[in-house]
DNA sequence: GACTTATGACTGACTAGTCAGTCATAGTTG
DNA sequence: CAACTATGACTGACTAGTCAGTCATAAGTC
């Protein structure tokens, strides 16, 4: 029957490589299916057979790769996070140096690092899917606070406190609060899945404008 | 045909019988429980079958009140985010008075607005839900876009401009960017639903916090 | 009795997860 | 190289279960 077209993709180019060796090619199938269909419909209402399909993968082997619905979406998670959270480390690394970056230079390439990697990538729906879902899944959300969250929130503690007593903030409050340098990133995330079809929101510039008012005094001027 | 939506056994007439009150009542034990269940789980995942069982009602009578799964939720929605809406046009309603209210002073009842009436009420579930479902709600995204953010967005963005012209602020971002007011707000509950186990967060006081970043400057010392 | 309100068993559509079978390819043999 | 066997990645029809929405019936009220 119509079966036998293309379901096999010839290797275009050259070496046919062991065919039980390239079986992560699928794995990575799925999981771009995956994004796609998660992050259209959240957790509960995506159907497997719609990421088969959209992978042109038989139901089957979704679970040759991933135990169940819940590990493929975990998993899917993981996997796109991993890298941001890696160059995060890097430009919090860099900020820790003998001859440190400025507290303002390291907060715009944070910014910078989140609009580029993030805010205009298929990522911002995953950080979307962490914060929709998380709740529903306790281990997830302790995970990221125990990996992630908290890791960042201390590095940065540390820092702006050095900033604040330096001179080089203002006053203590972003040591106190921390949270307060992501959330216009957060912010421009869920205007972006929202309301940008209403009124297009330029996420880099709104996060420029809140680090212009976050260190903003006279050494500007 | 667009009249059929008479649901409502309660005819809005002067005297109500003691029957009408009940069911009124229980309209409003399925509101609650529905409130409980899908903010716990989700739109998909909520069962009405555990909606009717924590409001002591049959499934079927739930289905006297609303006509289907969904305009329970977007009811649930309306009914919750109504009186906050109202209160809201007051506080901007008072910054458009002849003797008009200080930027700074309307920007700290908007923080307690929000504090008191939703980041630490049940409601911020609800705002939760909203950010999470209305990717899913098209309507309902336009919905709240039109009703409300817009005309906030445009209420406070008239305020900021007034404000920067007459030099109550340093600079047009917050005209130019009247989200970064709501962002603390929304990383808060953010911060709420999924964090707060791990390292509480003191709403009110990020939020102070935030709009003094925003307003300090010579005023101040 | 007539009318309103409530019930909960039932139905039908839908879907996560399974598993017996297929078949392209690798390996082996002469 | 041709013929044969072995492997396991892949398939998709199927099972078992779930749940939104219905409706025949009951209970309450005037």
């Amino acid at each position: 029957m119509t079966t036998a077209a293309n379901k096999k993709p010839k290797p275009a180019g050259g070496k046919p490589s062991r065919r039980h060796e390239q079986g992560s090619g699928k794995r990575e199938l799925i999981l771009a299916a995956a994004l796609d269909e998660f992050s259209q419909n959240g957790f509960a209402a995506a159907r497997l057979d719609d990421v088969a399909k959209r992978a042109n993968v038989a139901k089957g082997t979704i679970y040759l790769y991933f135990k169940d619905k819940e590990s493929l979406f975990q998993e899917l998670l993981r996997v796109q996070i991993s890298p941001v959270v890696g160059m995060l480390e890097a430009v919090l690394a860099a900020s820790k140096d003998a001859r440190p970056v400025p507290l303002r230079e390291t907060a715009n390439r944070i910014a910078d690092l989140f609009v580029d990697q993030v805010i205009s990538t298929r990522r911002k729906d995953i950080v979307r899917l962490i914060l929709t879902e998380g709740p529903r899944f306790p281990k997830l959300a302790e995970f990221y606070y125990r990996e992630i969250i908290s890791r960042a929130i201390s590095a940065f503690r540390t820092r702006a406190a050095r900033a604040a007593k330096e001179g080089e903030l203002r006053s203590d409050t972003l040591a106190r609060f921390p949270q307060l340098i992501v959330a216009p990133a957060l912010t421009a995330i869920m205007w972006k899945s929202m309301f940008d079809k209403f009124e297009p929101l330029d996420a880099k510039a709104l996060m420029k404008a809140h680090i212009e008012i976050l260190f903003d005094k006279e050494e500007r001027s």
